[in-house]
DNA sequence: GCACTAGTTATTTTT
DNA sequence: TAACTAGTGC
């Protein structure tokens, strides 16, 4: 038998070895996960099935094409290739292109993202003379997100008198109405949202037997990662297509569900065993990722969830350090504070920017963080937020791309037929949308047949419109021969769309020229990836890996290493030596709105759960006192899953010095939080004792609590004792001379000649050297 | 039709 | 705070 299975654990093999029939993995946070899925794959190759019949669901592009690469060191790459991998979201749209024809599709359909579903939605509401205040568009579209991800179509929902009950109840009885004209408008545009892939891909597979035959035959062998994040759309999929062979693996694990709010449905996991009787369960249990410290920990925590499967994560790992809890006065100390921890901890670990995460609840924390790390000249990389994708000089240009090859594609159409201005003004777009709507043809249409329609516009305005529609007829014939990268070229030259922007001079429209440079040059490498690997290189090819493009995949390699600032969700999956979870405040993690129930409450703790278990080495929290929250300063409380860690594994931090030069007055109080004491209080009588806090100048160190300090007394005695030409020995590194001394107090750093491991340079309140000589 | 300004409103998480 | 909207004047 192959090797590779040497390198697994008992449980880890089972679970690889076991080839048919329906089986489920639980798979603990860093139990090998990603390593029993590639073997698996690679094994079921090896024992004779062909690569074309299996097919493996990822909740990631990225995570998708890692595992390919893995997979093609074992069985090799041009066998690799055929394997079907990717996204329940990418996988279907490809499938859906082969398929659509028979929901009345064109093959080249648009995927609207959700920028152009609320625009559409926005679009509609203001058709229909609806108040937009309470028809709030965003709303409104997660609404009908959630119908579409339980399949309610809008027949369903106009025959379910609870729904339409429930839409009453809330003031906002046109729902439904809403929602008929999103599908028909869509319909009508030749588009999909997210939410229609799955959706689609469930109406062909229902309504087509031959279809469902087809991919049933074609996926043999069939494996869903991250199954607890599935929602009950993509569970139908599976469940279908899993139906004639049943050999269906999926792996998951129920405290890592973190994505309800879209539709995810714990239950699909929960209830694995129901579905497939004679299922076969597999359990990852042992941590390869975490030190005790933090394994336990995070058990700690999860304990507290009633809803789970059971399962004992634990790990052989060495204890660690405890995990670190510290709290500052604002948000900006707080971003000062991870900052310079991660100074220190580079200079006297010699890590590397990419050993650090730093994780937050909400995207807008990232501000304080940047700031803080940019300051400190420490690279970074965002990730999530708005995508490069996203900005409105690249989505314009990529709507020109949209139009081409679709015409219809209303939301494309509506946003570059007056960009670059052009005089065509919302009055005639809203005259167009009433004949289209009347005619019940696209806005295009009604282009091409303008002298047939009864429009009341003005000469003038007809020959722009002529002039626009002239122009995209022109394009779309080149767009047929010519790739995607010289359409993109033509396309920019025709419109003068960069032209417009140099002649505006100001530093944003320079920095809107350099990205629709960085788009070509996407566009391009793009073209060169795929011809290599002999795939689809088409503008549709592109526009729809574009769509479906999250940050995650953006990674370059040869980039410089960089310290990573996300989300939790977008963290999932993934694990860093140090990490640093911030914003530990009641209301913000776990968040005010959700907190309503029982299971959003649970919601938040495995997000906590999957934060704390990205950690490797070492795991910060931090909480800040008070937080600017749009634009106004808000006094904040520590979340209570501070206080739901074993205290046994935590270390409060008290730093000596403020971090940066704030307010002495309120530094004086800050550092004597102790989160265990404040939490039972009443606010009112909180913000009192803290008041009486902030005069106090000394400080009472919490009891029962371990308390470091960042500078400490060790590390300050050697201060004085160091001086060049000592011998010294540092634990990690050896024996060592010192060669330059340099800063003071608790900045002073050493440049020391070690042995074995080379020059290094240290800070010495962290170094523990020992002086021998 | 368009550019500019003042006022309002929003922050959960994402394919 | 920042992004978006409605209103105003040309």
């Amino acid at each position: 038998m192959a090797n590779y299975l040497d390198s697994l654990n008992p449980a880890q093999k089972q679970a690889v070895l076991q080839k048919d029939g329906p089986m489920i993995i639980i798979a603990g946070a860093g139990s090998g996960k990603t390593r029993v899925l590639t073997y698996r794959i690679a094994h079921l190759m090896n024992s004779g099935v062909d690569a074309f019949n299996i097919l493996s669901l990822t909740f990631t592009n990225k995570a998708a094409r890692e595992m390919k690469e893995r997979i093609a060191a074992v069985v090799g790459a041009s066998e690799a290739k055929n394997l079907w991998m990717g996204t329940f979201h990418s996988v279907f749209a490809r499938i859906l292109r082969a398929e659509a024809d028979k929901l009345g599709f064109p093959s080249n359909f648009t995927i609207y993202d959700t920028q152009d579903s609320v625009r559409l939605i926005t679009a509609i509401i203001k058709e229909m003379g609806l108040d937009k205040d309470r028809y709030k568009p965003k709303q409104v579209l997660s609404r009908i997100s959630s119908f579409k991800n339980s399949l309610i179509t809008v027949r369903a929902y106009f025959n379910n008198s609870d729904l339409q009950e429930a839409d009453l109840m809330a003031s906002r009885p046109k729902v439904g109405d809403i929602y008929r004209e999103y599908v028909d408008r869509c319909f009508k545009s030749g588009a999909m949202d997210f939410d229609d892939l799955l959706l689609r891909t469930n109406e062909v597979l229902a309504k087509f037997p031959d279809v469902l035959a087809k991919y049933q035959d074609r996926f043999r062998y069939i494996l869903v990662d991250e199954y607890q994040d599935t929602n009950h759309s993509q569970y139908l999929i599976v469940r279908a297509l899993a139906d004639r062979f049943q050999n269906i693996c999926v792996v998951g694990d129920d405290s890592q569900s973190i994505y309800s709010f879209r539709g995810a449905n714990i239950q699909n996991i929960l209830s694995f065993q129901k579905d497939y009787p004679d299922v076969k369960t597999f359990k990852l249990e042992q941590n390869y990722r975490s030190t005790k410290n933090i394994v336990n920990a995070a058990n700690s925590v999860i304990e507290k969830n009633k809803t789970k499967l059971d399962k004992e994560v634990w790990t052989s790992n060495d204890d660690g350090e405890s995990i670190k809890v510290m709290c500052t006065v604002s948000d900006g100390e707080e971003g000062r504070f991870v900052a310079q921890s991660i100074f220190d901890n580079k200079m006297n670990m010699q890590l590397k920017n990419d050993q650090f995460a730093v994780l937050y609840r909400t995207n807008s924390q990232s501000r304080a963080m940047e700031d803080a790390l940019r300051k400190k000249s420490i690279d970074y990389k965002i990730y999530g937020g708005i995508s490069f994708y996203q900005r409105k000089e690249i989505k314009d240009i990529l709507s020109y791309l949209r139009l081409l090859i679709n015409p219809n594609d209303e939301e494309a159409l509506k946003r570059v037929i007056n960009y670059p201005a052009r005089g065509i003004g919302a009055t005639t777009i809203d005259k167009l949308t009433i004949a289209a709507n009347h005619y019940k043809k696209s806005i295009f249409e009604i282009l091409k047949h303008l002298d047939k329609v009864d429009l009341k516009i003005n000469a003038g305005t007809r020959t722009k419109l002529q002039n626009f529609l002239n122009m995209i007829l022109r394009l779309q014939i080149e767009a047929q021969t010519k790739n995607a990268f010289d359409i993109a070229d033509t396309v920019i030259k025709e419109t003068r769309l960069v032209k417009d922007l140099e002649s505006d001079g100001t530093p944003e429209a320079v920095s809107k020229v350099e990205n629709v440079q960085e788009l070509l040059n996407g566009i391009k490498d793009f073209i060169t990836d795929k011809t290599e690997e002999g795939n689809d290189a088409s503008l549709t090819a592109y526009l729809e890996e574009v769509a479906l493009y999250t940050d995650l995949d953006a990674d370059k390699k040869d980039d410089k290493p960089k310290v990573s600032l996300m989300s939790i969700h977008q963290s999932k999956g993934l694990e860093y030596p140090y990490v640093y979870i911030v914003g530990l405040e009641e209301n913000l993690f776990p968040s005010a709105m959700s907190m309503n129930t029982r299971s959003e409450l649970e919601e938040e703790r495995r997000l906590f759960y999957v934060a704390l278990t990205r950690a490797e080495k070492v795991a910060y929290l931090t909480y800040t006192k008070t937080r600017y929250r749009w634009g106004k300063l808000i006094d904040c409380e520590p979340s209570r899953f501070l206080e739901e860690i074993d205290e046994r594994f935590l270390e409060y931090m008290t730093p000596k010095a403020p971090i940066g030069a704030t307010n002495r007055f309120i530094d004086a109080g800050l550092f004597d939080d102790a989160p265990k004491k404040i939490r039972f209080q009443k606010p009112i009588q909180r913000k009192r004792a803290e008041k009486e806090q902030a005069k106090k100048t000394t400080f009472t160190p919490p009891k029962n609590l371990k308390k470091v300090s960042q500078t400490s007394s060790g590390g300050n005695l050697f201060d004085d004792k160091i001086t060049v030409g000592n011998i010294v020995e540092h634990n990690r590194f050896g024996k060592g001379e010192v060669i330059k001394l340099e800063g003071a107090g608790a900045n002073k750093k050493a440049e020391i000649q070690f042995g074995t491991a080379g020059k290094k340079n240290l800070l010495l309140k962290f170094a523990n050297l020992k002086v021998i000589g």
